[in-house]
DNA sequence: TATATAATTGGTATCAGGTATTAGAACCAG
DNA sequence: CTGGTTCTAATACCTGATACCAATTATATA
């Protein structure tokens, strides 16, 4: 294979990757050269035609944002009683990221210590009134987060839970939170 | 305009709502009508074809999945002093919400004070090392939060951090964050 | 009941953006 | 000069449409 073929496939990779939006035509005139050695190139690369890929991220979109709308937890269920306590695993992403340090930005992690904290309270609805937090050190994209919640003191209107995520054997996170507990005439 | 016509064109437009990948004759078998009947349903409501219908998810998300990666901050930034103070403003959404109690979660609201807080360190890497927050009162969908942050203390490796948010006249929270500032060394 | 009108169906031509395949030209190396 | 790689061209076909037109069916009203 000549560099000529590899350098533009290479670069019908990244751009594709940048944007899927671009029809064969496009590309063509963008590499000068026939729509025919495009479609060669897409072959070989697996890349499917432009309608199949708006197609993909318009599904993928679309799901996702269904989701994130539905779900009231951040990252995935997998121990949960009620009043006592609950452990949730979180995959972080390049997407939760910090451009400059790669490390996973401190909310997402909050975000799952405090909506298992919050799934943990036996109450028709809960809202965290304080938390008391620390990160204890850095997490990577890529690394699996698990959260462990404990209820350590439950009053009448207040419960008060201890959470700890780990990243592997290390502490990457620890908090205490204060959830209310309200009625429903409460809110609204 | 007859009932029929008039009940299956609501129903065609609460569908591909629901859906926008269906295609006319999908639609056509779904409502028991021939193909043109859906495409004259279509160009009445004014409702694009499938692949239209699927180019705007796939640019929406797009241009959203971006801009959300790229976005190093929760909110828009109204004024920002390194070392010193900032201000931002969050716009809180249906999306942002717990489905029971119609109040927007904690984390969204952490989030804009925690990035804020990070922002405002004058350092090449900062990361929040902990943080002390209380939510004072319930925020819903739609109401504008405003997070002003300010510089306490700016010790050698950590600063501290107090911030506010305020929606209208009522503070629905407070926090006092500790940011470390790390050398690029200390990363990776 | 006859008929005007609305709603629906069917068919044809055309398009974009492809797939899949075959044939051949251009280039380069041994 | 021959052979392999790379590129271009040509053709038939596909899906999901648009645009248009004629025919049919259903309904309401004079």
């Amino acid at each position: 294979m000549r560099s000529l073929k590899r350098n533009r496939q290479s670069g019908l990779q990244s751009l594709l990757d940048q944007n899927p939006f671009l029809s064969d035509e496009e590309l063509a005139g963008h590499f000068d050269v026939s729509v025919q050695t495009i479609r060669l190139d897409r072959m070989e690369l697996g890349i499917p035609e432009m309608r199949e890929r708006m197609k993909m991220v318009a599904q993928d979109a679309y799901t996702k944002v269904r989701s994130l709308s539905e779900q009231e937890l951040v990252g995935q269920l997998r121990e949960l009683e009620l009043g006592s306590h609950g452990v949730s695993v979180l995959d972080t992403t390049m997407e939760m990221i910090f451009e400059k340090t790669k490390t996973v930005r401190g909310h997402y992690i909050f975000a799952q210590a405090n909506s298992l904290a919050v799934a943990l309270v036996d109450a028709a609805i809960a809202l965290t009134a304080s938390a008391d937090i620390r990160f204890n050190q850095p997490v990577y994209a890529g690394e699996r987060l698990v959260c462990t919640a404990r209820v350590i003191a439950n009053a009448d209107k207040k419960v008060e839970i201890a959470a700890e995520t780990t990243s592997g054997d290390n502490t990457v996170f620890t908090g205490t939170f204060i959830v209310t507990k309200l009625a429903d005439a409460e809110v609204g």
